[in-house]
Order: C-alpha cells, then structure tokens, then sequence
DNA sequence: TGTTAGCACTCCATTAAAACGAGTGCTAAC
DNA sequence: GTTAGCACTCGTTTTAATGGAGTGCTAACA
C-alpha cells in the first residue's frame, strides 16, 4: 500500500503537511522546493506532487491552488511519518498535587490547561469506575418514613440515595438488611451485580415484604451507574475560532453545540472506550470519525486510568491540520500523570 | 425623568425597539411613520426621533443611518412601556412529571427547551440550600483507618466524604460521635455552622483527641456548601450566531467562552440572588451588567424557588434587542412551574 | 405652533471591473 | 531523471461606480 511511496515522495508529503499545519494555506511547489534536506527544483516537486495527488495523499482544491493533504495523507502521516518526541507539561503535575481535594476541579484544570497548551478544544471524561468493587454498604433511618443508603466502592468513590418508605421499616428489619447486604455484596464488582442476584437477595430477605424488595431495589440503583451519566468536562471550545477552515459561522455554531450539549462527545468516549489503539491513544481524522458533526475535525483521545478500574477519557478536538505530533504527546504525557495520580494521594492521604 | 416623555414620543420609541428587535437594522423615519396608531408623516417622526436622539433614548450609528435604542432607551422600554401578556409554556411541565427522577436531568432540560424556546442562550443554576437545615448525620466505619461522613439536610439533599484516619477509632468514639453530632446539629440551619460551633463541638468531644477533631472538621467540610461550587447548566450558546450584532468572531468567541468557563455566569448568578427585582425578576441591560464579558448583550435572570430554602436562578442572555416580554414572560411561567415543582414530587412520592 | 412635502446631501452596501499573483501543467533542453 | 521557461487558470484584492435608505433643513400650510 504505502510502499508505494519512495523516500523522497515520503519526504514531499511530510513537508506539505507540516507546511499545511502551520499556514493553513494550500502549498504550492515552490515553497517545498525551499525545504531543507530537499534539493529539487520546484518542478521536480510539481511532478512528485501531481503524482501524490492522483495517489490520493493531497488535494487539489481548485487548479491554480496549492495542494493540501487528504483525510488519507494525515492517516499515513500519523501512522507512519510522525516521530515522537518528548514533552512536558509539569503544570499539571503542580496543579494536582496542590489541590487533589476534589476531583471534579482537577478534570476542569486539566480541560484548561489542555485547550491552553494545545489551542484546540479540549475534552476529559470523569472516570468510570468500571472494575471496581464495593467495599461497604449502610442503609441508615433518617426518619420514621426515609432511609438514606450509602455505597461505598473500593477506590473511594461515595454514591447515596433517599430511598422513601412506603411503609415503617423497623429498626431491627434495617441491621438484618445491612448485614444482608454486606455479607453478599462486599468484594463484589459492580458491573456483576444485576437483576438475578438482586432477586436472590430479596429471596434471602424474605419475599414476604414488598417494602424490602422495594429498598433492595433502590439499593441496586445506587449501585449501578446511569449510562447516560457519563460527565464531561470541556475546555477551549471556542479555540476552533482560529482555524479559519472550522471558523465559519454555520461549522463553529455546530461544533460548539455539540460541545455544550456533551451528547456527542459521550459517545467519541465510548467509541474509543472501544477500539483504543496501542497506548490506549486514538486518532479519528476526518471521516473516520464516529460522530458526524466533527467530519471535519480530527481527534486524538487517549485513556487514563485512576488506579482500581477507574477509567476515563481526554481528548483533542482540532482541525485536520493539527499538530499530531505535539498533542499525542501532550495526551501522552498527561496521561501518565494522570495514572500515576492516585497512588500520589495515596502516599499524601495514608 | 421620563416624564419629559410625551405620549406620542413614548408611542414612537417603542415602535423603534419593536422593529429593531426583529430586523436588528437600524429603523428609520419612513418605517415609523407606517406604524399603525401613529398618523403622522415621516418628517415629523424625524423631528421628534432628532429629540429622542438629543435626549439620549435612542442613537445614531452614523449620519446616514436609521436609528437603535440605547441601553437608556432599553431601560425605559422594560420599565414603563413593556404591557406583560400571558404566554405559556406547557410542554415544561409535561416533562418534568414525566421523568422527576434526577434533578440534574431536568435542570439540564430546562436549559434546553428556554434556549430553543425562546432563540436565545439559557442557563440555569442548580439550587443552593441556603436556608435548609440539618436532619441527619451519621459517621459509618468503611475499614480500620476509613470513615464516610453522610449528612442529609432537610430537603433531601445527601452530601458525603470520605475520612481518612490517621490513627484508628474504636466504635464507641464513632458512636460517641455521632450522638453528639446529632444532639447538636440536628435541626440546625446550614449557614449556622461555623468554626465556633465546630470548636464548641470538639471541646464536648473531649479535645485530648486530635483524630476526633479531625473528624469534626471533615464533618464540617461535608455540610459546608463550597462556594465556587455552583453549577450551572446552559444550552443554546450557538444561538448567538442568530444576531449579526453579536456574531462576529470575536464577540461571539468570548461569549462562548464565558458559558463554556461558566465562572462569569455564576458571578450573575450571585450578583442576581443580591439584587432581586420585583417578582424575582432582574433584567440587566448593556453597561448594566455586572459581568463585563456581555456588556453588549442584555440578561434576564429569575430565581425560583424549589420548596425549603432550594434557591436557584434561570436566566435568559441575548442580544440587547432582545424581545423582553416574551423573554420575562417565558421566565416567569417557568418560575411558578418549578416552584410547583416539590409539591408535585412530593405527591407522587408520598 | 405644529405638521408636512420636497430636496440636497451623506454614507453605507452592493456590484462590476480590473489588476494581481500564486501556482499549475506542459514542453523543450540538459 | 531533472530543470528552466512560459502560457494559462483561478481565487483574491483593489478600485471605481452605482444605488438607495435615511437624514436635516427649508418653506409652505392649517
């Protein structure tokens, strides 16, 4: 497929991308002529470019145009062309490590400082906790028509619900529930609990009270997370202002409508959920992009975990011409700091 | 002050701000004159429009131009020369007893139906507690060196943290603890609690323990209502892009900004729960506002009210040309429907 | 004194035409 | 295979011309 392509076609390609990336501007025989390392006269380069063309690596947006690189072009850049190269944001090594009280702040800094660093949009996803287990389980009576349930998982994450009587609970049928509900749930992952072991619980419990059925159930949906819950944070939306080609009025207004409405970035982050590539980073150029409003972007998303099954998204939305480079770095890069996050509060907290 | 004002000339500012709100031109002499209950030509509207011109209500932007409202011109518009008209909106309603289920859920579809109801951007705060009280408070051992602190206020609102120990607690300090907590706490007012109390607190606990005094002070924490913690949900951002005036890129990008930061939505928010108008109501036009980001927008805000002290604002932003009684009308039946909102919920769950 | 018609003038917006220039594709020579 | 040269294309920018909405003023009228 590609070793179609020589070294110096290669060479001609990376050129105008990099060129593209910068300028935005189609880019014409000449000013590749002037690259470096290429010691061709600009009509060697027109020969070389028409045949990039008619390969389908780069467009040509109208005959007296430059040319720009094609959705396919990117695709052989980003898997073949780019080479790595180290980058640090220790900002947000600092930010972490200064207010780790809360996570929700610290996803918000990190969409910040993202967008800022890049000047594309940013996205982070609150982590899931897929794999986690429960640790510990409490029904409590807050009054003689209301009990409160806690669940408490193994990685710390607190979920809790009113559950309101139908009828009075006395208190001795509450410390049988909670013994119930730890003996059989504790140390067990979330995701396996489901409908069968709720009903084998109420089983236990005795079928005969409906009002227990009814605070198992409850207790189940404390539980199990909602699939549409999935938040996220955004950041520097509005950056896409300065790539004049994402900048008109009708494309700006649906991307950052897809932004606000976080709809459509939920499902990016599921999709990638899906099929990560190797270091759980991902690249969607163009059309290969699971969400239509963005055909015309690209973005780079990566996993981050948080220790125990916690598992949760950032990602770049930029133009096609973005520096693939620099943000699967900066992705990269973040997302060992934010690997490395909890067992810094750990040593911080214990 | 506006008593300078005539009938006549009061009958043709209002005709100007009516048609500049749905051309969004500047509206000249001749429009005017065409005006329905106005029987004059041309010529004398121009007279009296010089006058209005002169006295500050309505303004040029160059020589050859029709005229627009100034914010002066606005501000009497809302005042006096606004007649309210019954307007409803039902469809809200609907959907909130249909799915009553999370509050977050509903908030984030008011959002959305106000902003394509209405065609311009919405946002809406999720309720503060401020005058709630404190119902229950319970402290439960997660293991050897974890607590989980859970405080549920009167309202149903369940806060929790988790506590991590520094030396281990016997069960009696726990249950010690949570006796005291809610001997002292219960039925206390949120905004009560403050270091005194919590100092008093730790005296009665025995003031040897520097865990329990650690405990108390996460205890605190939990109740307290962090201040920057204001969400806020918005929607319809992009309608901006509806009115030239606000459209270009600039503009239009730090506008989106402030509703993608939402830092400067939260400072209205605040700015508003200060300054309530009559009915709850404040509409803040141009140079008005408090929030310099959108002095050339005007803003629409209410509060409602969700039973027991649950204080919240929605509001309205768009462009100063904005149709204002249809923007307090849309406001104001929202309002009575989420004020309703409890009772209703109470009904069905009770 | 208030109202109106008429008219010159201003200034923005639109359109049309012209000049520009970056870039290609081809050919012929090296 | 590489290169210089040149005609040609086509979008962009510049400039000029035209049109028209609207004002401000004056003079006449009720």
């Amino acid at each position: 497929m590609d070793s179609q392509l020589d070294e110096r076609k290669k060479k001609i390609l990376k050129a105008i991308i990099r060129t593209y990336m910068e300028t935005g501007e189609p880019v014409g025989s000449r000013t590749i002529s002037k690259y470096a390392d290429l010691n061709v006269s600009s009509a060697t380069i027109r020969n070389e470019m028409s045949d990039l063309t008619d390969m389908g690596y780069i467009i040509q947006p109208h005959t007296s145009a430059g040319r720009i690189p094609s959705d396919k072009g990117y695709r052989l850049y980003v898997d073949e062309l780019m080479i790595e190269k180290e980058n640090e944001i220790n900002e947000i090594r600092q930010l972490m490590i200064e207010k780790t009280d809360k996570m929700e702040k610290v996803l918000k800094n990190v969409a910040r400082l993202l967008a800022s660093n890049t000047n594309y949009a940013a996205m982070v996803s609150v982590p899931q906790y897929s794999g986690s287990r429960i640790k510990f389980i409490q029904l409590s009576r807050v009054n003689t028509t209301q009990l409160v349930a806690v669940v408490v998982s193994d990685n710390n994450v607190v979920r809790n619900q009113i559950i309101d009587l139908e009828e009075e609970m006395d208190d001795e049928t509450i410390l049988k529930l909670n013994l119930l509900l730890n003996t059989n749930l504790n140390g067990v992952p979330i995701q396996d609990i489901n409908l069968g072991m709720i009903a084998r619980l109420k089983e236990q419990a005795g079928m005969h009270s409906a009002v227990v059925a009814m605070v198992l159930d409850a207790v189940a949906a404390t539980i199990q997370v909602d699939e549409d819950d999935l938040q996220i944070y955004t950041s520097g939306a509005t950056n896409i202002f300065k790539y004049p080609e994402l900048a008109d009025t009708s494309k700006a207004s649906e991307l950052i409508s897809a932004f606000e409405e976080k709809k459509e970035l939920a499902h990016l982050v599921k999709e990638h959920m899906a099929d990560t590539g190797e270091n759980g980073i991902s690249v969607y150029i163009g059309d290969e992009m699971p969400v239509q409003t963005m055909k015309d972007c690209s973005v780079v998303t990566a996993t981050y975990e948080l220790g125990s099954g916690m598992r949760g998204t950032i990602g770049i939305i930029g133009p096609k011409r973005m520096d693939y480079e620099s943000v699967v770095d900066s992705l990269k890069s973040l997302k060992v700091q934010l690997d490395g996050l909890v067992e810094g509060t750990r040593e911080k907290g214990g």
